[in-house]
This record gives C-alpha cells, structure tokens and sequence, in this order.
DNA sequence: AGTAAATTGTTGCTTATAGTCCGTTGATTT
DNA sequence: AAATCAACGGACTATAAGCAACAATTTACT
C-alpha cells in the first residue's frame, strides 16, 4: 500500500536527519499530528504536503520515490 | 507550482502513449472529468490516485518525477 | 468550405476525507 | 522528577474526489 510506502520513506528520512516529528513537522509547516499520522500510513496525503516535505528535508520528489521501499507493491 | 507540472507530466505521457482523457482515465478507473481537470493544474491530487495514473501508464513513481517538467520550482 | 464526430473544457453540486487544533497517555531518556 | 518523544482521540474546517450536464474546441471527412 502507497501510503504505508509514504510514511516508511518519511520516517526513513527523518531518522536520518534526527529530527523529531515535531521539528520535522515545524520545519515543513505542517500539523505535527498529521505528521505522525502520515507517518503510520494512515494518510492519504497530497501531492502539494508531500512537496512540502520533500523541500524541508531539500531532496526533490524524483530522490523521494528514488528507495527500495517502493520496489513492489 | 507542483500541480501545474504534474498535469503537464500527465498530458506529456498520455500523449506518448496516443490515448484521450476518457480512455486513460478509463484504464486507471478515473472519472474523466477529474482527470481533466487534474492535467489542467486545477487539483491537489492525492497519492493513491497518482500512483493508479502511474499505475495505468505502467511507470513508477520514480519515473513519473524523473522529468525536465520537474526541474526549477 | 461545411458539418458531424470525437475530444476536451467547464460549472455546479454532493460526500468523503484531508488537514488543523486542542489535548492526553505512555514510554524513554537525562 | 522533569523533559522529550511518539501514538492517540475528538471536534472542527477545508478541500479532494466523484458525478452529471452542457459548452467549446479540435479532428476528420465529403
């Protein structure tokens, strides 16, 4: 499931930076519960908060999508 | 602005593969109209619809961004 | 050229859910 | 014990998604 996918590369990405959902969510102006929530996979999140992420974390969509996590569905 | 390109992006490929917008959007299980509106920049697609386009196209999500389209905000 | 068919654009509406905001709880960690 | 963090819930607002009907545009053919 994508979205489970989504939230996997997200927290894959924020565990590499260190950050807390909380600063991650601060950094990329978005709701720090949603935040977890998209995390868990339980969001289907949209393509303009995903861009959202992607530039807080400086990587574009092409490097988000770009992990094995989304090798098979 | 992200919706702007991927509706490009979408039109760009529907046109590769000589399709109309009532087929392709068939082919993902789509209404027609939202697909329209989707290519002309007018929607904040959710994930899960963008990965049944790419889905229907048969590219990953990867490939999906790996274009010039996306390159400068 | 004209005109019929196919394709695309647009409007307006409903409902489902994305996304925000307030908080609480439990588990670590220092 | 105090601070930090992640999971969770409820209530609310904003908007994505699906749909019908019609308008406009492009394509194709005589």
């Amino acid at each position: 499931m994508i979205r489970k996918q989504v939230g996997l590369r997200i927290r894959q990405i924020r565990n590499d930076r260190k950050l807390s959902q909380e600063k991650a969510a601060f950094n990329a102006n978005i709701d720090r519960t949603y935040w977890a929530s998209v995390e868990l996979g339980r969001r289907n999140i949209s393509i303009i908060n995903l861009e959202k992420i992607c530039i807080s974390f400086g990587i574009s969509l092409k490097e988000f999508f770009n992990s094995n996590i989304f090798k098979g569905e």
